[in-house]
DNA sequence: GCCAACGTTGGC
DNA sequence: GCCAACGTTGGC
């Protein structure tokens, strides 16, 4: 099983309105950066992800699931993108803020840290461990 | 609100 | 194929 990331402004889809949709998932769409979509193109059924608020809260918020895996994204014509389907499953027990990543030299070379702009990208499962752990939530 | 970093577009 | 111009993202 691999690990992700998905960063979301709160103000545009948030961590509640991810929550809201319940076990069947939403779509994860509107991606337009070729790196990103890749990454999509790799995720499993069942694989996990991270939740991140960027903007405001800059944090990791929770834990998703990926409930299907890339198909065309509904919001675009453009055959070019697409997107997974994610669902909630577990939230933070507190918030890990990317002030705190950054002070924590094993998350380094997160893309998180290096590459702030890709909204979609991989975690190792050593930094899945360390930022679970941080998050008071059970790897 | 500003600006640096990055990706994309389009003219040549 | 190169590169300048432009738009967007996201941290500060």
């Amino acid at each position: 099983m691999a690990y992700w990331l998905f960063k979301s402004e709160p103000s545009v889809w948030s961590w509640e309105n991810q929550v809201a949709k319940g076990t069947d998932g939403e779509e994860w769409d509107g991606v337009r950066n070729y790196q990103a979509r890749n990454n999509m193109r790799e995720m499993k059924v069942g694989d996990r992800g991270f939740f991140y608020h960027s903007q405001k809260d800059k944090a990791v918020v929770g834990i998703v699931e990926v409930c299907a895996e890339a198909h065309p994204d509904s919001t675009t014509d453009d055959p070019r993108w697409e997107c997974v389907d994610i669902r909630a499953v577990d939230p933070f027990e507190r918030p890990v803020t990317l002030a705190e990543i950054k002070e924590t030299p094993e998350l380094s070379d997160m893309a998180l840290v290096t590459n702030s702009r890709l909204s979609v990208q991989p975690v190792t499962k050593a930094e899945w461990k360390i930022i679970c752990g941080m998050g008071g939530v059970v790897a």
